[in-house]
DNA sequence: AATGAATGAGCTTTCATTCAT
DNA sequence: AATGAATGAAAGCTCATTCAT
């Protein structure tokens, strides 16, 4: 990982969405997340105005992007709607052992127990809507009505949600892996 | 609510488990958790000697009992898996509601983010477990075989897991009624 | 040791000397100390009612009548001044190799960072006076005329303190094992 | 004293070397501290990284200089170890009782106790040896063979803290203002 | 004579933030 | 655009003590 050249901003992102995801919001003190950033002391104020909010909102609009490519590169080569959420569950299920087995979804851990509460649960519905819209748009691709299709996608959000919690409290990613299961007439 | 008589120590568990699902394990700060309580700041540990964790452990448990209440509730006069999942979901949408549309899942707010990760993360898994062994039990008890029981509680919890979520950043409760939707082979 | 059938009352101040003696009076805790000494919570009220002052003058009163022992057993056998505050010296030396090499004089360690400080350095000066004027006894006892053996007394006394706070530092006996070396006309 | 134009750093350090020196390290509270050196709550931890135990250690410091600077300003102009003996047990007489005639030697009162143990000592032990280096090494100067000056030190030293804890039991510097007569083949 | 539950003041430390440079 | 010194509120926790039994 050459994270060193990157700028400033883009490393306290990164490092501000990592440690939020394992350990919460509140869970995360600024000392020591511009520690693990390499970033001086006042630089924070000076790319995030409000401070440690902004860093939130910010850290999780980045950690989304990246589920929504990985939704692209899951879908976009599959030639149905099962066999697209078939490879996002294992693509999922692999970050999910990669970041060592601990960690929450990015944008609820991150976002739920903030101090504006409104403004923060706005933002991951929001997040939440973008994520749930782009498969929708995939399965009604492959030939699903929309309704239909919103419906399946709200599905394998739902059970994503609840299988990374699970996996979670187990360390294990295998509720990740079977979820294609359930999704089938299970 | 007439939480006065009640003794000082399920005061605090009361107060905790309400303030740790709403706003998590680090945004709940003592001093407001004990005025909340009206509870003096040194009986805390009188009751709970290991201080905040303590407390937050015997929190998950209180909430995890009511949950297990309510799962009896729903399944035990019913006829068959379906109408217990139904009532299940309908009386865990009321509440969220009752609640502010704002909870999350009060044992994965409580514990997912605490400071003695491990403990609190092996302690989320065994209420977890009692609870899906729960209702696969009552699954088998409608005539389903063991492994198929298990996996449909699974989904069951899967889904309520994911749907209180969405149920939070939407402050609708909507989702969680509409779960029943998505096992019928959705 | 067997410090068990010993009654409540001298558990604690056996306790009470060991600990006070090695991080000093306010570094030991009530409740750290009553657990040490295997003595119930509301115990230490009912046998010193002024609480924990009145439990350090006990053990100060206790370390020094144990000192009292060790100087009339160094000096009553002895031939002259010089052989029994050798013998002295030699006697504290392994009490302090005993004791782990750590701990301090017990009655400034317990008695002068007090909080009523009048009062405890008022019995402090006592328990001195008491230590040399018992020493000043033997060295009349030997033949030196009273101001004289008063003077030993008081110089082996500065010697004795001064010695045992170095080997504290130290960790190291030696200091003491060659005070007598200093009395000698050194 | 117009410690007002001091920077907040110094300011705290002569604060705690004279709360420290007068009632030990846990005898001294922070907000007792900050409030008494004028300086604001937080400021400490941006001064001493470590907080408390810092502090001591840079109070140790400034107090053994400043004892450093006495035994120079005692034993230069001095055309003998007796003399210059005797000049600097009268300055630390005269110190004694300019300070209230309570306090203790400022390096065993301030680290003998403190929480880390280990370290503290092995400060107290390198403090003390540089003190009994420099007086040997005037010593040296008048004469005497290297052994020979070294106890003398060592002697000296030992009668200074001796005397020091005996002068504050007593409230009465006397027996520091004597402690030449016991040099002098006492 | 003896107990342990209960108390609130105080402890050291970390917090997110501001500001002068 | 970037910095790090400075801040006071609040954090979680321990303290010596009291009291009803």
């Amino acid at each position: 990982m050459n994270d060193r050249p990157l700028p400033t901003k883009d490393r306290l992102i990164r490092v501000a969405a990592e440690m939020f995801r394992t350990r919460g919001y509140h869970g995360v003190g600024l000392s020591e997340l511009l520690t693990a950033a390499r970033a001086p002391k006042g630089s924070l104020y000076h790319h995030f105005p409000n401070g440690k909010s902004d860093l939130a909102i910010a850290a999780a609009n980045w950690a989304s992007d990246g589920l929504l490519r990985i939704i692209a590169a899951s879908f976009e080569p599959a030639e149905g709607f099962t066999e697209g959420a078939t490879t996002f569950c294992h693509k999922l299920a692999k970050l999910f052992d990669l970041s060592g087995k601990w960690d929450g979804c990015p944008i609820s851990a991150t976002l739920f127990e903030g101090p504006e509460n409104e403004a923060f649960l706005t933002h991951a519905r929001y997040l939440f809507d973008g994520w749930i819209d782009e498969v929708a748009n995939h399965a009604e691709r492959f030939g699903h009505p929309p309704e239909v299709a919103r419906q399946m996608s709200e599905h394998l959000f739902l059970l994503l949600q609840g299988g990374w919690q699970l996996a979670r409290a187990r360390h294990d990613s295998d509720v990740l892996r079977r979820l294609p299961v359930h999704m089938s007439g299970g």
